[in-house]
DNA sequence: AATGAATGAGTCTTCATTCAT
DNA sequence: TATGAATGAAGACTCATTCAT
């Protein structure tokens, strides 16, 4: 039999779910394949960039979609001529974000083998401070927001564009240099961790007590050699 | 220093409204001459508990001031009459819930010169995995509630209340070793900022990924054997 | 294991449902007991009164939860004080609604064996023409709102409030008159959609076109006599 | 007469908005002497044809601009080029689907003499009850949006096209064969309401309950003979 | 002093319609 | 003449706070 007419009234028994209707949108009009209908570049990047802007300045937490109308200087409805929720451009704008700033952290890192094994370290460790440092409060504002954080690590993960990326380069280094002699024969996985955590240590330290880029960087080489060293007698 | 994207997370980016709601009522009030009336400490203790049951559950933001009332048994307005502010009780809970955290992890910690230096390092390490456990949720929540965060900032850092008391205690417990010779010649700054992160971040990893106790456990003991022996070739 | 007060964060996974979070919110809501804390008889009353006269004359759909905070002389946020949801309170008021229509139904209906089977029918069609008459512009705007339907229906099918009731008072009498040989051996449930599908389509007739009561009820008689007679030849 | 409970089916009882901005629309419009402007038949029809499959699939309220657009594989402007309203769209393509439906109901419907009274009868209820079934969902949808149903009506009323052509059908069978002497001397409109209020229980009964056709048509032929026979002693 | 009903600004999202290209 | 991006009003719902009782 095909599709009664009637279908929309006989289904007017339909389960509960149906009270999610409006949340379920998003997912229902992504599955029809109607997906948001705008298709100016311009515009889509427009938002993308309002929302990249107030990133910096705000929480997510605190970014509303008038807020974004605002900064981009459109009206507030056309966020969803571009995207299903105003989350999958938050999502956008946060996954460019992350992208450029693990770019960033890239950029100039040392080579194994290369200069003095300190030097490369503290090299490394900069620039992963750097990168904690502009990271970090977008990541804490998002793990108070549960759906965007899904979203956003979906997003992420496939990819092998995520924080491990970062871990990856630290542990590949350090192996390198491992089996080059020039470091000793440590637990990798536990040697990243401790230089993750002592340079996001630092970094959070930083930012909370205002102190100046200076008084950090000394710090920074503080900690490398005392990792390298060791604390033991 | 060109603004630091950490600026939303120190400095109390009140959403616009808010602020002005909240200056009006301190405006009102003082112009009255008037502040919180309640003066029954049972109630009182009554809300802050309901408050520390609410916040082991849950994020700071989604707690509601009703939420508190119910859980506290009383009605939606008492609030009002021991605290200017829904916040204002929020930061007592999270004062006295800080403290309590504070008060766990200093029990049973080893003292200098006895027992073996790494099992007592494990021991602070793992007594600091718990605290940074136990409290990080809370802690990143606050990150993203600007205005809770610097009440309790403020509350919190006047009287060494504040995460200092920890870091002292451990660097207090390295500095002794370091004077019985039973360790090194490290700087004891970069050593404990080098202590903390890594089991922060172990704590971190910990619970985003699910690991069990166990696994963790191991890890605590890797860490401490890497940041004694270093890394040097 | 007791539960994690980090279990927030590591349930940031959470699977895509969460973004249901605020369809959901009525159900959990009232998963946890803690449904709409409103407690005046008063003002829940002055709600569902203000409902029941909107819905005199206007569509279901065309109620908005502004116009019953008008209507009420409350404000707009009072009806969640009342109500998890503006269903809830629309059924509510629906609920009401319909079970006075059905007790007016029922209101001085003859007894079977008692004075003339024509007259009796047509007293019969008489109510069930008024009660089509009241009803219907509702439950024809109640079947565009499959949210509102199901719920309706819930709520009504429970304890034979619905339309069965009125359904099977009529086939009770039927029934009784053709046990004492007033009436023929016709087929009882036949006779019954033929009934109520008569005095439906009268009453639709008459409220479309706006026929004067007059007429309708000499209509009646004429459906009566039509149905007892039959148009055999 | 007092205001009836179903002035607000009958009376378009707009929504303020929408009223003022039809009014606002249509007012401009006349000012500068101008209509739709479109003059290409084939996209007409093509949106026509658009509104038709939805129709087939969806309430008249589940159907947006952008829906029409899409399902014609036009641009979202396109329709006003062609119509003034979205609505009137939608009504042009209503009163197209209402004539073939009332075609396709007279279609083979046997004649006045011909066969046997209670065969006939029985197939005059079977076409009406598929009538009601196909076209009831799109009415009761109707019904919900007074712009609409008073625009479907002016469009349907002129020229004799709407319902009562189908009652005239039946009335003009039932009349024939009382003149043919094979049915008796009843009230031919008072039956002919009965016949098609019955029906239409019928099928309103069959797809909310989600009868299967077998038993639906066995109950036709129950509900015919009741007719015939009446319920009399 | 406690109560809890009432308030209303603010949030995200939808969609008919307009208009520059 | 077709396009489709942009508009913005409107809708349901939340929640800290006030204040009459």
């Amino acid at each position: 039999m095909s599709p009664s007419p009637f279908d929309h009234l006989a289904s007017a028994h339909r389960r509960i779910a149906d009270a999610h209707k409006q949340a379920l949108n998003a997912h229902k009009a992504r599955a029809r394949g109607e997906g948001p209908t705008g298709s100016s570049p311009e515009i889509r990047e427009k938002l993308i960039d309002a929302v990249d802007r107030l990133l910096a300045e705000r929480q997510v937490s605190a970014i509303t979609s008038r807020d974004i109308a605002r900064e981009a200087g459109l009206s507030d409805g056309v966020l969803y001529n571009y995207f299903a929720t105003k989350n999958d451009l938050v999502v956008a704008a946060l996954v460019r974000r992350f992208d450029a700033q693990l770019t960033e952290f890239e950029r100039g890192l040392p080579e194994s083998g290369e200069g003095e094994v300190e030097e490369n370290l503290v090299a490394y460790a900069r620039a992963w401070r750097g990168l904690a440092t502009t990271t970090m409060p977008t990541v804490v504002g998002l793990m108070s927001e549960p759906d965007l954080m899904h979203l956003f690590l979906e997003e992420i993960h496939d990819e092998g564009r995520g924080m491990q990326r970062a871990f990856d380069r630290i542990a590949g280094y350090l192996t390198a240099e491992q089996g080059l002699g020039r470091l000793g024969d440590f637990d990798v996985e536990a040697a990243v961790t401790t230089f993750v955590g002592s340079m996001a240590a630092l970094a959070l330290q930083g930012t909370m007590t205002g102190r100046a880029e200076v008084e950090s960087g000394e710090r920074v080489r503080a900690i490398i050699r005392t990792l390298l060293r060791g604390m033991g007698a």
